[in-house]
DNA sequence: CCTTGACCTCAACTTTACTTGAGGTTTTAT
DNA sequence: ATAAAACCTCAAGTAAAGTTGAGGTCAAGG
């Protein structure tokens, strides 16, 4: 549990340092890297060491995740970075309301389905023709919710 | 693509008959069938055969999965529905209220996360211990999306 | 010195919800 | 009667987001 504090010298951060910060596990990060989300360079042993900055890049992850924002959207959003630099507080600000519109969406979606439930509810017809909550042609599939919950594609 | 038109008897269903009136794939009813999902009785030469109350049945399992519903609590659902009997209007009734309410706090935790959200787009702390948007154990956290954006469990 | 604890890679496993394919049988239409 | 369409089973593949494990290396304290 307990990180054992390295010495003085942070200006890079083990693998082990970045996990315990950012509350994540280290084989998240190596998962990470793998996808291109975050970077990182070696020690002389072949270590990774972190930039601080990454403790803010996961933050941002971590934060478009919870929007329900898949992993690959993500990287692509933060690929638009000039050099993968770590996202200032303005990349942050184009990024967020970015996804803010995508959740405003789903929400959206959802409040819809939910109004189409209440009168399913009573009505309990369920015909794939004509029922608002089985026919994916209408207004709910274009942006709502369904078996593809949070859309991997942009269209 | 085209469904042959059978002869008159249709008292009971083919899988090919099921799956182009529900609006699903072939496999999407055997894969069903095997998680017990719905039912089937077999012909002498072991070919599926659904009463037609299946349509109905299948049409509430995508009416739960528009609802964001993982097919296991939905299967738990419907085997609470005595003798696995195709749901009634009232089932319908009762079980899309239960789904409803898991609706309503979806709905309540994302509109939540967009509030912080609105927050954080000034803020760009996304601090691990202090930005609700970061931090799993507040509010969000309780009923909101995530990572586990619709929880298996019941918890 | 030498034992831990932290790290390394790579492969395989997990879950959900299906789809795809191979190889073989049944039904239906002509 | 026969050919084509539909059906059968079972295994494996897909995608997302990681986790787990095996086998081996690195670093720091006693």
């Amino acid at each position: 549990m307990a990180q054992k504090a390295k010495k003085g010298a942070t200006q890079s951060l083990s693998v082990g340092e970045v996990a315990a910060r950012a509350g994540v596990a280290v084989s998240t990060l190596h998962f990470y890297e793998s996808k291109g989300l975050i970077e990182s360079t070696r020690s002389e042993g072949n270590q990774r060491r972190y930039a601080r900055g990454v403790l803010r890049h996961v933050a941002v992850i971590k934060a478009a995740q919870r929007l329900g924002i898949p992993l690959a959207s993500i990287a692509e959003a933060l690929s638009s970075l000039p050099d993968g630099r770590t996202p200032t507080a303005a990349d942050w600000k184009r990024l967020s309301a970015r996804w803010k519109a995508e959740l405003d969406a789903r929400i959206a979606g959802l409040i819809a389905l939910r109004d189409h439930l209440d009168g399913c509810i009573g009505c309990g017809c369920l015909s794939v023709a004509a029922c608002p909550l089985r026919n994916p042609d209408d207004i709910l599939a274009k942006q709502g919710p369904g078996a593809h919950l949070f859309r991997r594609d942009g269209s």
